[in-house]
DNA sequence: AATTAACCATAATATTTTGTTATTATGTTT
DNA sequence: AAACATAATAACAAAATATTATGGTTAATT
């Protein structure tokens, strides 16, 4: 690591081209500025300096060393004015939630982003698990997940509760029938990123008597786009659960049924985030306007 | 000045999570992880790190010296590659020198340019006495004059000598007549810049028996704009001398005469530059095609 | 030309800074 | 509950850094 005290005399020397002065204007004496400077030249192997009599010239390499030395002292200057300020304008703000979710609520936040244009936004869509890897190694800083986690890492505050929604080819509709967990095992399952979690929360509830867990499940299917879970429903080809605000923004309604379910089951969205890391206060926004959004 | 060696173990930190295999990496021991860390929070008057039980979190202040961190480290690297490398280019090529000859030569300089995009050149057009200064106070490296420099620091060599050239309104225009300092003075002379150092050259040596210095001259006028310099003899207004290769850049060649003289002076062009100061090779091509060009 | 003053480099020494060892306190895991 | 791992603190050792004293050059002055 290049000794900036070093630097900084050698910069020094550069603008007053004498070493006296130097050493004055640092209140150190002039040998002092000699060792720096050669210190300096033992550290790149270079001459720093052409000496002629007293004078001296910069040496190619002393001029490249100067330039990168104005270029630390911008950054060393910006960082110090700018490490206690917490602007609520601008930075990065990083987000990780369900796919419809964020189909939600992104457009929300580009149209804030266009008033603050220094503001960077990202949002990404991915299961549960992910979202809780990516807070936890600082890949976002804010997440909503269905779950409550168990890591005290983490902390949680809910955000809103949304229906599971038992969903079947509009071609089996039926009216007031009582599905019962052998008949849609029949039909079987489209599965997704969260399905099985679903599965276990609505059916336990509904199926009780019947339900003996995932693996008794007749899975006919996987996708993790969320435009293409319900196609396979909607073609006849088997039943899924999706949050409502999942299912309102499939294309072909009328190809759906949403079965009423005895026991209707909330899925809680909690707003997820590191328990011992301060969020800039740019999120404050972006906190109250999901609250706003989804309550 | 912010401790490199401190921003180092910082940054390492950051990395690992982890002060003992920080200390392990950057072979020291943990105890003085801990006190670089202190030294940097004492330094910036912040916590860095939000400790909770053996591990932590980074605060906003800790973010942004990370990321100033990952900057610097970026700096650095980039010195220690190019700090002995001399690209001939890429890099900022300052040059000064008359009027005329700036015309003359930036074209060629241009062409050269658009096969080296990382060049960037300038050009200045400049007297003397301004090129001297802006190779003294490095505000130019290569710089071409038309007289001898007496300091020390700087180093000349010939580049091509040019005719100096006395120059009357083409109404004047009388047929081998000689012209007389007293008819001359008469006309009265058109000043710029290099005016009077052409006068004293050109004067002394073809009217030895009446030139009595330049205190005794007629002046009518001055300006230091190259194309407007023929402009006042055009009109009749005067006289003046120039270069040859400045002459003829003029428009209106037929409102000029050129009186023949019996001593013909010849202006020297001196490429000029730091004496003890090295330049870079990109400034090789610019030389020979200099020297190539003018000869 | 001789003298003086200004300036930078070097060597030896003093001072300050930095790093280590030993130890304690506090969590974490078995 | 015991063993283990980790970070903080204090005291001390080591290393880095700065200063004083001095010498050799170069430039300025007489």
């Amino acid at each position: 690591m290049i000794n900036q005290k070093y630097l900084n005399t050698f910069m020094k020397l550069v603008e007053t081209q004498h070493f006296t002065q130097t050493a004055e204007q640092l209140f150190m004496t002039q040998p002092g500025v000699t060792q720096h400077i050669q210190k300096l030249e033992k550290y790149f192997n270079t001459l720093l300096l052409q000496r002629y009599g007293k004078q001296f010239e910069l040496t190619l390499a002393g001029e490249k060393l100067y330039q990168t030395g104005l270029k630390m002292r911008l950054l060393e200057e910006q960082l110090s004015e700018q490490i206690n300020h917490d602007d609520p304008t601008q930075g990065h703000c990083s987000f990780a939630c369900s796919g419809p979710l964020a189909n939600f609520l992104y457009p929300h936040f580009i149209s804030y982003q266009s008033l603050h244009p220094q503001l960077s936004i990202s949002v990404e869509a991915a299961p549960n698990k992910n979202i809780i890897n990516d807070l936890l190694t600082n890949k976002v800083d804010l997440g909503i997940v269905t779950v409550e986690v168990i890591q005290e890492q983490l902390k949680q505050t809910l955000l809103a509760t949304e229906e599971l929604q038992l969903i079947l080819p509009a071609s089996f509709a039926q009216e007031a029938k009582k599905w019962s967990f052998v008949d849609l095992n029949n039909i079987g399952f489209i599965n997704h990123p969260d399905g099985l979690h679903f599965i276990e929360k609505v059916f336990t509830a509904n199926f009780k008597a019947d339900y003996k867990g995932v693996n008794s499940l007749n899975v006919k299917g996987y996708v993790n786009q969320l435009q293409q879970i319900l196609l396979p429903v909607a073609k006849g080809l088997g039943f899924t659960i999706l949050p409502k605000r999942a299912v309102l923004q499939f294309k072909q309604q009328d190809q759906l049924t949403v079965v009423s379910l005895e026991h209707v089951i909330e899925e809680t969205l909690y707003l997820t985030q590191k328990r011992y890391r301060q969020l800039p206060t740019r999120y404050d926004w972006f906190e109250s306007k999901m609250k706003m959004l989804l309550s």
